[in-house]
RNA sequence: GGCGACGUAGCCAAGUGGUCAAGGCAGGGGUCUGCAAAACCCCCAUCGUCGGUUCGAUUCCGACCGUCGCCUCCA
């Protein structure tokens, strides 16, 4: 743990920063809602599993054992239609549904994996765990919150005075938007699907106590976070747009079936939106993640989600990206000659001055990330750090193996660890032995054109190097290539 | 209509009741370089509008204008 403020995290329940408390010391029991996977994970996924994944690595660089669950959704996520998502997927892709959700599932971490975000510990999918759904559903029956109806079963919201108190909504404000088609069977228009009675040409489809039939899209949450969490658990994480009703349906269900408060804290964070709009197919500025890679590194993206606060909407720009891009080039860039510089560094203790440098940079990024994890803040000690590095690997060029050292760690854990900012990108250009050897060849001839003051000709060598994305910078040390 | 968020320099984006405000990108001027690149130094905002509270507000309150989200099972 550190010595500097608490973590403040902002509570959606209590629509205020609280200090983090965890049930059990040193541990964190935290759910987040996954995708449904039935289509490729698009920019707003990107953003919501970066803001989470940031939140899971900074709780376990402050040392917390961080118990990270998030669900992949395969059933029940049903369109405006009432057209089960993964089945309309399936469809359209001549698939199974679990076909299907196999396809994109592995996608999905693909993209992921590419954006650090780190895979949860456990991630449960909503198919594996009907049974748990069902006895989850029959214990709100028995209490009398649930009742069923034609094989379906429902939430009876008026059952659970507290249903609304998360969204800030009341009951009787709710307008139904239910189909016409269900709202018979509903006590109140408010009430949500637990169970929906499969229709005979329903795929998916499991045995129940009220006949054949599938769960509804909350309940497969309440079931997954209690079976691996527990109740209560610490930390429920998810996109604001799903506050209502998805979340405040989860909480109605834990909660009305166990007397047990469901998460401590709730975390939500804000949309991404495209030049202004939020993204849509409708809109046709959907951008998948495969998309944006082909445009942009996955770190350049990464960094662009957290140069904004978690919890704001964030509006991309191909501008505001690429300027994310020329940032993250800027703070590589000084990693890359810290690292390059620790081979023939002279030996020699921690100069107190760089010492000073990077408590004072790691107290400001801890106070950042304390207050409710404020990346854009942690962030801007990072770049300011990084103006003071290069200046002394400028000015003197007599840092000690052990400044060095100290640097780079101290980038490894801040910008690495806790940020996820450092990937096999930063090290792009320490690759592949033989292009190596070959561009010191080129390197080196060049080096005699200029020595013969044949500039023209080293010139046409560092362009054409150029246009095959290999930068040359020539220094007092000599000639350095990074890759563009 | 109901609930909620936001409006800070050319672009993106933090933040604070009181030396009129981080950081990144872009731009201007320097240093360095054969020229570049990289890097460093300097410059570039009165915080949507109008009121109010206060000795003092960008930061608190109200109204208005604008943008956005949810309510209609998108992360």
């Amino acid at each position: 743990m550190t010595d500097t403020n608490p973590l403040m995290l902002y509570n959606s329940l209590v629509r205020d920063k609280q200090v983090f408390e965890p049930i059990r010391p040193g541990r964190v029991h935290m759910y987040v809602c996954g995708p449904t996977v039935y289509s490729d994970a698009h920019l707003g996924h990107g953003k919501t599993y970066i803001n989470f994944d940031t939140v899971v690595r900074y709780l376990r660089y402050l040392g917390y054992r961080v118990l990270y669950v998030q669900n992949i959704t395969d059933v029940g996520h049903l369109l405006d239609g009432g057209e089960d998502r993964i089945l309309k997927g399936a469809a359209r892709e001549q698939l199974q549904p679990m076909e299907l959700a196999e396809r994109y599932t592995r996608r999905y971490y693909r993209d992921m994996d590419r954006l650090n975000v780190l895979r949860p510990d456990i991630a449960p999918r909503a198919t594996g765990h009907v049974i748990e759904m069902i006895t989850l559903i029959q214990k709100l029956i028995d209490s009398g919150h649930a009742y069923e109806a034609n094989g379906s079963v429902y939430f009876a919201v008026e059952s659970f005075p507290e249903y609304g108190k998360l969204s800030g909504r009341r009951v009787e404000d709710l307008q139904s938007g239910t189909r016409e088609a269900v709202r018979d069977e509903k006590r109140h228009p408010a009430d949500f699907a637990l169970w929906k009675r499969a229709e005979p040409e329903h795929v998916m489809r499991w045995p129940s106590p009220w006949g054949e039939g599938f769960p509804g899209w909350h309940i497969e949450c309440s079931a997954m976070a209690i079976k691996y969490l527990g109740q209560p658990f610490d930390i429920h994480g998810g996109g604001v747009e799903n506050k209502f009703p998805h979340h405040e349906c989860e909480i109605a269900q834990a909660e009305a079936a166990t007397g047990e408060p469901f998460a401590r804290y709730w975390m939500h964070n804000g949309m991404l939106m495209i030049r202004g709009e939020e993204m849509h197919k409708s809109l046709g500025n959907f951008v998948t993640l495969e998309q944006a890679f082909e445009r942009w590194d996955p770190m350049v993206i990464r960094l662009f989600v957290l140069l904004s606060h978690y919890r704001g909407p964030l509006d991309l720009t191909e501008e505001a990206v690429d300027a994310a891009e020329r940032g993250l080039e800027r703070l590589y860039n000084a990693i890359r000659t810290v690292r390059r510089r620790r081979t023939g560094a002279p030996e020699g203790a921690l100069d107190p001055e760089i010492s000073a440098l990077l408590e004072e940079t790691r107290g400001r990024f801890e106070a950042a990330m304390n207050d409710d994890l404020n990346t854009p803040a942690a962030i801007a000690a990072l770049f300011d750090m990084t103006r003071e590095v290069n200046a002394r690997l400028t000015d003197d060029a007599a840092l000690s193996d052990a400044s060095l050292e100290a640097i780079d760690a101290l980038y490894t854990r801040l910008a690495g660890d806790a940020l996820g900012l450092l990937s096999e990108s930063l090290d792009q250009d320490l690759t592949a032995g033989l292009t190596a050897d070959l561009l010191d060849l080129l390197i080196a001839t060049r080096a005699r054109l200029r020595q013969a003051k044949q500039y023209a000709l080293a010139d046409g060598i560092r362009d054409s190097l150029a246009d095959l994305g290999v930068i040359l910078q020539d220094g007092p040390e000599g000639t350095r290539w990074v890759l563009r």
